[in-house]
DNA sequence: CAGCATCCCTGGAGATACTG
DNA sequence: CAGTATCTCCAGGGATGCTG
């Protein structure tokens, strides 16, 4: 990057937390990045403590961002799919990152008690 | 990373999510990145719309992360001065590629309204 | 100067019930 | 099956005043 006017910086980063933060949104991005597409009823099995009504919203905003997409299949039951987009997948190098530095934040501060 | 088990990869990233999210952690940061060494007067005058609890909790909250560290000048009238760890700077890989993706998905998002 | 203590308010999230 | 629609609750954050 090489900050240089911490203001300029600041849109960027927070435009992309927007997009990660939400209670369940990267544990729902992790999923369909790594199982693919999934049904809702999928999903909600997968996250087993979710209510239907969050998974819908997070669902909701990760479409509006183009980051997944909802395919209705005009069916009686019902179906629907999601997965995430090409655009999307964009997303994978942020969430390596902090699942990289993450897992040695936690050694770090687990060394430091001791 | 290759996703291997969402489940493991999500403590990963959520851990650095803590980290980072906070309504004013991110600029925090990226002045103390960019500027150095600040006194807690610098920084509530770097961010006008911070109120001097909340500049306390997040200034606290990531010195017991280990990213930043404080100083305390024995002096009157008291002087404290904040700056990035250098385990701290362990975070500008984040940052950057937050920012990076984050300029650009606003450019996303303004070309596919119009 | 660099805080802490207190009170207060809002919105993110949960629980529950209903429906095309 | 894949959602809405309500009601509710709590914690993150704000406003204000006091102090070593």
């Amino acid at each position: 990057m090489e900050i240089k006017q911490p203001e300029t910086c600041r849109s960027g980063v927070e435009t992309s937390l927007e997009i990660i933060v939400g209670k369940w949104k990267p544990i729902i991005l992790l999923h369909l990045l790594h199982g693919g597409t999934k049904r809702f009823g999928e999903l909600k099995r997968l996250l087993p403590d979710i209510t239907q009504k969050m998974l819908t919203t997070q669902l909701r905003e990760l479409e509006e961002q183009d980051i997944i997409t909802r395919k209705v299949y005009p069916e009686v039951p019902p179906r629907v799919e999601y997965s995430v987009t090409e655009y999307g997948r964009g997303l994978y190098g942020i969430l390596q990152q902090m699942y990289e530095w993450g897992l040695a934040h936690l050694e770090h501060m687990a060394k430091k008690k001791s």
